[in-house]
DNA sequence: GACCCAACTGCAACCAGTTGCAATAATCTG
DNA sequence: CAGATTATTGCAACTGGTTGCAGTTGGGTC
């Protein structure tokens, strides 16, 4: 059926490893026999079987890529980035879709099988026991987007969680407002955890700040609305709060929604600001002040760092953080 | 470094044979060797090697997922479905990105080089020879969201864009809206000419309504929204249409923002009907009335059809397209 | 023309599994 | 209990490539 190195070389009248070394760059083969090779190969629409070789080299250049949030359009960005990002290096991303009622070990065992030569596990919310487990099955593992800790024993790139929570603290009290929330996402996200200690931290050099707290369901528009319907509801028996730091773009422009539909103006009665610069926050009618974070920067640092671990297997584990920064648009007063 | 077949072999006292075929179900093993297998494998963490056995089953129940637009969140979606789709049946998706810059026969060769079991082609503007080169290179390929066509010589999937294009006239002239127009995405994807014809034919059984044809540069919320600027800019010297079919939502979601951006309303001033029915359109402050297409039961029939042609390779082409529906929202008056 | 060295080539073993076949063991039948 | 079936088992060959090693070739030098 599919055309083989033994085909080639029977029709270039050579041997199967001249065939092979004409294919493998850096093997000596002189230019006749590689012309002779090139042309039955070209005949015969050779293409040497990749995984074959995997079987002998070790290297599949397959990269296991790890998904558990298939709701923000962020991840979008981030899909685009990373495809290319591993097509661009001659790697192939080999997807797994980590929704919550896959069991994490059963995608562990499933990449082993595949002999994935890496994995990156794209996610805020995954704890860092799962790229762990990644890391003790002997197999290079990047945590993208996770939390960055000094003493984590594997790779993490991704924001300062804390630090925008305290970016976003600092511009709400730059603004004047005083009595300030945060509306976080999944409660046991540790992007969700980080961005509130940050955010609460932060507000301690603010005598005067009055600060509360509350999570939505998920990181998604649904929720956001949900949850600013119900703080709004909640009022007056308990003073609203002035301002929201919302730990995404999709809750921010949920609860946006929401606010307007309770006959309240951004950022006249309330001022939000967001978490991510999505695409959609500079739509016009959006407008979404927010915290941008440098996903490109991180993505590429992520791919780099798993292809470094590929080839050095024992390299010590790192942890880089990426800085944010503040986009004024028009929700904030 | 990793455990092998024979390690297990030499730990249970028998041959390779016999580990190989606990592993394989239907295979003849006496629940006695199976047991001592298991131990030994579950002892030393045994899993077995996906690739190299699919050098010799020639399965590597790897299946190719072809996407060329990371814009959309429709896409989003699309991705969930697949993966899981896909996970569920035992299978794993190959992620390609196939932006503009990339080669197509790049990727058909680099699917082959992998050996994927199967590709999908997931788009709604990649020319029907795209999928046509998979097949001719005997990979079953199945064109999800593609041109439908009684002809075609590969499997498509998706939805009738004549109908709906259709549909939407026919919407449009039940609310009375008689000067109206198309605001389509790339002037040369398919999808983009079926609507517009469906489109425009549809109009015809209407002799007072007059048409109006534009393109957006793609299927994205800036090109609808520039799109829409320059259509308002040229009147009053060319008097706009009371209503636009957009060829998506995020077109339409665009052409919403520039029109409230002009000082119009809508529906008051013009109206709009959008494709896709994605998240957003639902979402309070947008409500856009739109065409739903049943994506879940698509990439269903996708996979299901994938996978069948791997065990059938002969199985005649096959056209399936899903039936859209309008939804109503407050887009149209 | 003999000699040396580097470049090239093919052999054969190996990667981690699968599978047809023949041999052996277990079970059934009369 | 012999003979006939049927179920297991292991051998060995095979999947499509890679690679260490030893032998061959070719060009250059003296």
């Amino acid at each position: 059926m599919a055309v083989t190195l033994r085909d080639v070389a029977e029709r270039a009248g050579v041997s199967r490893s001249a065939v092979s070394r004409t294919f493998t760059d850096g093997a000596s083969v002189s230019p006749k026999t590689r012309a002779k090779v090139e042309m039955a190969a070209a005949a015969l629409g050779y293409a040497p079987n990749a995984l074959a070789s995997s079987l002998t080299t070790g290297r599949t250049k397959m990269i296991g890529l790890i998904v558990n949030n298939f709701q923000n359009p962020l991840i979008l960005a981030v899909f685009d980035l990373f495809t290319r990002g591993l097509q661009d290096r001659g790697l192939r991303p080999l997807l797994v879709n980590l929704s919550d009622a896959t069991d994490p070990a059963a995608s562990l065992r499933m990449l082993r099988q595949y002999s994935v030569d890496g994995v990156i596990v794209a996610s805020s919310t995954l704890p860092p026991s799962f790229a762990l487990s990644f890391k003790d099955a002997g197999l290079p593992v990047v945590h993208a987007f996770g939390r960055a800790r000094a003493a984590s024993p594997v790779h993490v790139v991704g924001i300062d969680n804390i630090a925008c929570g305290a970016m976003a603290a600092e511009a709400l009290m730059r603004r004047g407002y005083r009595r300030v929330a945060f509306l976080g996402g999944p409660q046991d996200a540790t992007s969700t955890q980080d961005r509130a200690t940050g955010f609460l931290d932060a507000l301690r050099a603010y005598p005067d700040a009055v600060a509360s707290v509350s999570y939505a369901s998920a990181y998604s528009f649904d929720a956001g609305r949900a949850e600013m319907q119900r703080l709004l509801a909640q009022a007056p028996a308990q003073t609203p709060a002035e301002a929201y730091f919302c730990g995404d773009d999709l809750l921010a422009v949920g609860a946006l929604t929401a606010i307007q539909d309770a006959g309240l103006s951004v950022p006249d009665d309330v001022g939000l600001i967001g978490l991510n610069d999505m695409d959609m926050a500079r739509w016009p009618n959006i407008g979404l002040t927010t915290i941008r974070q440098p996903i490109a920067a991180i993505i590429d640092a992520a791919i780099a760092l798993v292809v470094d671990t590929i080839e050095t297997p024992d390299r010590p584990a790192e942890n880089r953080m990426f800085p944010c920064e503040v986009i004024e648009r028009r929700t904030l007063r």
